[in-house]
DNA sequence: AAAGCGTTCAAGCATCTGATTGACTAACCG
DNA sequence: CGGTTAGTCAATCAGATGCTTGAACGCTTT
C-alpha cells in the first residue's frame, strides 16, 4: 500500500502537471469552447508534453468533461450558497442580487473565475457529457428562486415564473459570453449591480 | 456578351447546386456554429462534389460568410420592419412584442426561417468576418428602441436603457440556441407572445 | 460536326487532429 | 548497489480536415 503521507517527489511533480494541464484546460473552454480545445495548444498553453494527457485523465475529452464538471459544480456552489443566505420574503431586487452575484463576482475579479463562469454560460447552450447529475441540482437553484418570487410576484403560474428565471439566467450567460462581456470587466461590483438588478428584478416580476 | 434572358440549362443547374450549397450552409451553421461545419458533411447534405464549394464561392469559409451575412441581413429587414410599425408614443409591451416578432415567428415557424434566427444568435456570441458592416445596423435597431423607450421609461439614463436593449436581445438570443427553444417550439405564436413579453417589457423598465 | 464553355467529378495533396508507443530520466525502496 | 516505479518525451500512427487538380460530361454556339 501506498503511504500518502510521504511526500513522494515524483507524485508531487505528476500532480503539478496535472493541475497546470486542468487550469490550462480550463482558459480555453472558456475562451473557445469545447469543441475549440486542441490537444497541442492545450499542453504548449500547460508546458507540458501531449502525452500527459492521455497519462493524467486517459484522453482530451475526458480532462475537458472533468475541467468542465468542476467549473459547473464550483458555480453552482457559488449560486446556491448566495441564495441561501436569502430569506424566503426577502425582495425581488434582493433575489435579482443574489441570483446573480457569482456572475457580477467573477466579472469583477476577471481570471479563472470568469473562466469559470464563461464555461458554465457554454454549458447551458451545449449540455456537456454526464449533464443528468448536474442538471438536478440547477433544477434546485431554480426551485430556490421560485420559493421567493412565488411570494413577491402574484397572479403568475408557478410554470411561468420558473421560465422567467431560466430567461433571467440565459441573460446572464449571453452577458458573460458576447463581447459586450468584454465592456462590463472594466466595471466595479458595485457599478455591474446597479446596472444589471434592475433589468433582472424587472424581468422576474413582468412588465411595470 | 451573355444574354442573361436565354435560360442556359447549364447555368441553371449551376445555380441549383449553388443553392443547395448556401441552404445546407445555413442548416449546419445553424445547428453547430462556423467552426463545426466539415466541407465533406457540407456536401453530402447538398449532394454536391467537394470541389463545387470552391467553384462557386472560392471556399468553405467564403460560403459561410455569405450564410452568415444573409442571415443576419434578413434578421434585420424583419426586425426593423417590425420596429418601424410602431409610433414614437407606443407603450413598453407593444415594444416588446415587436422587437420579439421576428424571433417567436422564427420558432413558431421553424425550418429555415429558425434556422436564420439561430444564426444570428450565434453571430451575437462570435462575430463573424465583415461584422463591422453590420454592426451599424444593429446600432440603429438598438436607436428605434431606444426612441420609444425613452418616452416610457422615465428617470433612466440613454446608457443604461442601451444596454438594457442588449440585454434582452441577448436573452432572445439565448432562448433561440440553448436546449429550451426546443420547448418553445411546441408553442403557437400567441403562447409565446403572451410568455415572452411580459418579460421582455420588464426588463425594459426595470424594477416594478 | 466541331469548337467553346459551364459544371461536375474522383483522386490526390499537405496539414492538422487525437492517441499510442517505446525509450529515457529520475526518484524511491530494499 | 540493483530493481522498481512514476513521469516525461520524441517519434509515429491512422483518420479527418480544406483545398486543388486534370479529366470528363453535356449543353450551347458556330
Amino acid at each position: 500500500m501506498d503511504s500518502p503521507d510521504v511526500t513522494d517527489q515524483r507524485r508531487e511533480t505528476g500532480l503539478r502537471t496535472r493541475t497546470r494541464l486542468r487550469d490550462a484546460a480550463l482558459d480555453l473552454l472558456a475562451e473557445r469552447g469545447e469543441d475549440g480545445v486542441t490537444l497541442r495548444e492545450l499542453t504548449d498553453a500547460a508546458g507540458a508534453n501531449v502525452s500527459a494527457v492521455s497519462y493524467h485523465f486517459g484522453s482530451l475529452k475526458a480532462l475537458c468533461d472533468a475541467a468542465i464538471e468542476d467549473a459547473l459544480e464550483h458555480y453552482l456552489d457559488a449560486q446556491h450558497e448566495a441564495l441561501s443566505e436569502l430569506g424566503p420574503e426577502s425582495t425581488v431586487e434582493a433575489l435579482a442580487a443574489a441570483f446573480a452575484s457569482p456572475m457580477i463576482r467573477a466579472l469583477a475579479t476577471g481570471g479563472r473565475d470568469l473562466a469559470v463562469m464563461r464555461i458554465v454560460a457554454r454549458a447551458g447552450i451545449d449540455p456537456p457529457g454526464g449533464w443528468d447529475r448536474l442538471a438536478a441540482r440547477f433544477d434546485g437553484v431554480r426551485a430556490d428562486v421560485l420559493t421567493v418570487l412565488k411570494a413577491n410576484v402574484p397572479g403568475v403560474k408557478d410554470q411561468e415564473l420558473l421560465f422567467r428565471t431560466r430567461c433571467v439566467a440565459g441573460m446572464m450567460n449571453w452577458l458573460v459570453l458576447a463581447p459586450i462581456g468584454s465592456e462590463l470587466r472594466s466595471k466595479s461590483e458595485k457599478q455591474l449591480e446597479r446596472l444589471l438588478v434592475p433589468v433582472i428584478a424587472g424581468a422576474f416580476s413582468g412588465a411595470s
